[in-house]
DNA sequence: CGGCCTGAGTTGAAGAAATAAACTCACCAA
DNA sequence: TTGGTGAGTTTATTTCTTCAACTCAGGCCG
């Protein structure tokens, strides 16, 4: 019996993982949402090795997650900083995901070691309270679970033959 | 200036990295999140090679992501599946976050290929409306934005010194 | 029985990517 | 002039991916 199913090259999962999903873009993404800015931050918080660290930004700037930005401190000469553009923050609920399935299936005894907070940039109102990933439908259904959600062709949908 | 800050390697972001940031594995969990089972249709659907995807089904079932289950059809001899365990199936806000990062950023000019829609296993209720993945703290704030967010320590925190 | 087919892997060789360590380069400061 | 620093490059070694060919167990056909 011949299926048409949802091609699964041609998928915003595989395509955002052949941006995102190269070894250390991720941890990059995480310290520069943690504030990290320049070369040596990265280097040293992450441990990665410098040549690599210099091919992944220069990926990440090119798909658009990250930006070179020049700065000067006093008495030292231009350097450059990378900082996240609106679609490298945007990946803050997936670190969330990563982060909250790490904390439940691979803990450290001790508990985990970092809780993602609701306190904005601006600490006004600082709620503070810990922040949770949720799946959500557009009538309104929240907290659903993993197996209530099931995935359907799109518009963009590309289908291939299978067994 | 000396400064104390959360170790960015002991981190449920790195730890779960290190169990499906391998190349492929995100896309078979993808694939068996829809229904894939058997070696074959793994193989056939993501175009993985054999023996990678061999190794990749064993690290998963070894990190307890996937389980390997025998079965037998009539007039055959006895295979195996493979199939998610409840750790497996918590991936799936991860995934759609992904998705959901990509259809933005990335998106085919046609739209989306795929939707995540809210359809329970019991297709009872069938709301079908799409499903999207929000920040929501434990004090009922709901959809915060990437930046309304920071990471803090945890219970378990070690900290590294940094200039 | 013997040959052929299929699904599920293994094995091996070749290419690509990751790592670690050494090296460069521009500038500043003593 | 010598030394130091941040930001990279280069180079050599190891590890990972890929691709193609091979194995292995059983079922099917004649």
């Amino acid at each position: 019996m011949e299926t048409r199913r949802i091609d699964p090259v041609n998928c915003s999962v595989a395509r955002a993982l052949s941006v995102v999903g190269e070894r250390w873009s991720l941890l990059i993404v995480r310290e520069a949402l943690d504030g990290a800015r320049r070369f040596g931050e990265f280097h040293s918080r992450l441990g990665i090795a410098r040549n690599l660290l210099a091919t992944r930004l220069e990926t990440l700037v090119t798909a658009g997650v990250m930006r070179r930005v020049p700065y000067q401190e006093p008495g030292d000469r231009q350097r450059f900083a990378y900082e996240l553009t609106e679609q490298g923050r945007a990946l803050r609920p997936t670190l969330v995901a990563l982060l909250e399935w790490g904390d439940t299936y691979l803990a450290d005894p001790q508990g985990p070691s970092v809780i993602v907070r609701h306190r904005p940039v601006d600490d006004a109102s600082s709620c503070d309270e810990p922040v949770k990933v949720v799946l959500e439908c557009a009538a309104g259904h929240s907290h659903l679970a993993p197996d209530d959600v099931c995935r359907t062709p799109g518009p963009g949908a590309r289908f291939v033959e299978s067994s």
